[in-house]
DNA sequence: CTCCCGATAT
DNA sequence: ATATCAGGAG
């Protein structure tokens, strides 16, 4: 386990890495990205803005959604996998925000979770690339990098990881560490092939020393 | 824990 | 062929 002078070592040099991370997901308002992240589950950012591109043509606000046949909005959101959940969680979403929220997108994050295919990640990008309010969105990579690096232990859940790094990370920093350590983990330490031999952090990351050149673990 | 699921990289 | 992708719900 990292100590935390290791650990702002780490943040700086992934930092030097991606000094420009943001959100990846492409939206206009606050319910685009409700909608976009809500369909970013288990798919790819390139994947969502692909869809979302044409999606956003033909559904600007949450009755768009509600006015056609739920079989219609599945076809048009298909290609992203688990559409059946997905279309029937963005219809119940946006009759709740017509509904509840008088058509505006909550800004607390205990009110978002409320919404159908809204957790507790999805509801930390919207607070925070949205409202900006500070959060961490622990997701795959976040998860991914922390457990490698030896920020938290592997068992952690991902609400520990998330309370670890809230910890260790000064507040107003929150949001730009957690877009960092996503295009880390996106970009560099991928999941399948992590580019350990061109990592700065390479000397203290413990799953680097488990790994040769190409990023693979030894045997 | 399982299920949902198509696209893409390896 | 298999692993992975800005997870969430039952």
């Amino acid at each position: 386990m990292l100590n935390l002078k290791q650990i702002e070592y780490c943040l700086e040099k992934i930092g030097d890495m991606f000094p420009h991370a943001e959100c990846e997901l492409v939206h206009s308002n606050p319910f685009e990205l409700v909608v976009a992240v809500a369909l970013s589950a288990q798919c790819t950012d390139a994947l969502v803005n692909r869809v979302t591109k044409t999606l956003f043509e033909k559904y600007k606000r949450p009755e768009d959604y509600l006015a056609v046949p739920l079989e219609e909005l599945q076809q048009d959101i298909r290609s992203i996998g688990l559409y059946r959940n997905k279309a029937k969680n963005i219809q119940k979403l946006s009759k709740m925000i017509i509904e509840d929220y008088g058509g505006e997108v909550p800004k607390d994050r205990d009110e978002l979770v409320k919404l159908p295919g809204v957790g507790r990640k999805t509801a930390n990008v919207v607070v925070s690339v949205a409202f900006g309010v500070p959060a961490i969105a622990v997701d795959t990579h976040v998860e991914r990098v922390s457990k490698r690096l030896g920020i938290c232990r592997w068992k952690d859940s991902v609400l520990e990881v998330e309370k670890t790094l809230m910890k260790k990370v000064p507040k107003e920093d929150w949001s730009v560490t957690h877009h960092r350590l996503i295009f880390f983990g996106r970009y560099h330490c991928k999941a399948q092939s992590p580019r350990c031999a061109e990592c700065p952090l390479l000397s203290l990351c413990r799953e680097g020393q488990k790994r040769d050149k190409k990023g693979l673990v030894k045997r």
